[in-house]
DNA sequence: TCTGGGGTCCTGCCGCGT
DNA sequence: TCTGACGCGGCAGGACCC
């Protein structure tokens, strides 16, 4: 008896408030309370641990950690608690707006080390189960249920439950995930039942499940999208299954149109893609405040040094060369400047690097202030595999000496 | 007192070679 | 020699995601 194909079973796994979560592993005391996490650059819990180093982190009294309401700076959060989004704080707020609506909530910030070292053994101990994964940053992960043994079972809630099960025993965290037939209705069915859920969305829940989801919950329609979507009076997901493809073409361009339709019916055939190559690599930071490039040229110049040795240095690192580099600001009023320039080797070194990026800073405006300063090297090659031209004899980047400054621009160096 | 940092992908435009 | 079509690569900006 010929056994039935297997249907396609893709999950999307979503780990709990995760930077939080990593927190309180070390922290349980502050289990229960509203926490938001971020903030950026500054320490907060280095001073506690400094001021408590006497003792272990777990027995640190919730009266030393900072509140919201004392924070000063530029920032926004990148997670908060669910006790604290009960106050409706969430993640990308700003944190001066967080801090009227719950003052008393707690202020971590993120520890990238910590959370990078939970992340690899999530990612691992799926992978000991369903080897078919696919990376979506730290905290989220695409599986194949399709072909691993009891993947098919009660549509994929047997397999869920065991890696929830796992990822808990091993690491003391909780996630959601959603099984659907393709990566689209998976990632949506993993939001239903946060936290600590599962949810298991077949083809034929389409109609009763996603369409009457808000436009917003399809991944792809951002905050502009959905603006759009509203002014024609489209606000659910289903709203959009009921137009031609056609007139959604016509509304929103051909190829983003197209897709509008296929999502809002649920059709999506992208492949869990298990290994792919980075395109780009950056470093920007947000000055703590607005800088001039003529008053704070000395400043500005450090900065802009230590952003492309940074960048040389993740490049070397990660063993990639790469000869497309450009330059980001973002002015006080948050208007953004991109300028790059393609050179004719790949490169990892820090002066070419710099040397390039400050032939781009002479092509933009710099009489407003800045508020951001990044450097990017894109078109990456492996190190290994591209020719690579030595830093010492490399030639002069195209228009190296030719380029002028124009009116109303400055050279950083 | 708004609004981080690290990415990807798409689109429109322009110059260039054929 | 001129003109236009076309494909392509580089560049700038924008939308979106985690």
């Amino acid at each position: 008896m010929p056994a039935d194909p297997p249907i396609r079973r893709i999950a999307h796994l979503d780990m709990d408030a995760f930077f939080a979560s990593v927190e309180l592993l070390r922290y349980p005391q502050l289990r229960g309370l509203p926490i938001v996490i971020g903030g950026g650059r500054r320490k907060v819990d280095e001073i506690i641990r400094e001021k408590y180093s006497d003792r272990p982190l777990s027995e640190i009294p919730v009266e030393a950690f900072p509140l919201l309401k004392d924070y000063v700076g530029r920032g926004v959060i990148t997670t908060a608690t669910y006790p604290a989004r009960q106050f409706g704080v969430g993640s990308a707020m700003g944190m001066m707006k967080a801090a009227k609506l719950a003052p008393d909530a707690l202020v971590l910030p993120v520890d990238f080390d910590e959370v990078r070292k939970y992340s690899r053994q999530f990612k691992s101990i799926i992978r000991e189960i369903a080897p078919v994964v696919e990376d979506r940053g730290v905290d989220e992960v695409y599986i194949d249920f399709t072909e691993v043994p009891g993947g098919q079972r009660e549509g994929g809630r047997v397999l869920a439950r065991l890696i929830q099960k796992a990822i808990q025993q091993q690491t003391g965290l909780t996630c959601s995930i959603g099984v659907a037939p393709n990566k689209l209705i998976a990632k949506m069915a993993s939001e239903f039942n946060k936290p600590n859920g599962i949810s298991i969305v077949y083809q034929d829940d389409v109609r009763t499940r996603i369409w009457p989801l808000p436009v917003r919950k399809i991944n792809g329609i951002g905050p502009k999208a959905e603006v759009k979507l509203h002014k024609l009076h489209l606000l659910t997901v289903g709203d959009i299954a009921a137009q031609e493809r056609e007139w959604l073409v016509d509304n929103f361009g051909k190829s983003y149109g197209a897709w509008m339709h296929d999502a809002a019916w649920g059709r999506d055939d992208r492949p869990v893609v298990t290994e792919s190559e980075p395109v780009s690599m950056s470093r920007e930071t947000t000055f703590d405040r607005d800088l001039h490039a003529v008053r704070d040229r000395a400043e500005l110049g450090a900065i802009f040094t230590d952003l492309c040795r940074q960048v040389a240095g993740d490049l070397q690192r990660k063993g990639y060369v790469g000869k497309t580099i450009g330059i980001k600001l973002r002015y006080d009023d948050f208007r953004i400047a991109t300028r790059d320039q393609t050179i004719d080797h790949f490169t990892d070194d820090p002066k070419t690097i710099r040397q390039v990026a400050g032939q781009c800073l002479k092509r933009v405006q710099l009489e407003r202030r800045l508020r951001l300063l990044g450097v990017r090297v894109g078109k990456l090659e492996k190190a290994g595999a591209a020719v690579e031209t030595a830093a010492n004899e490399a030639p002069a980047p195209d228009g190296a000496d030719t380029a002028e400054a124009r009116p109303g621009t400055l050279d950083l160096f």
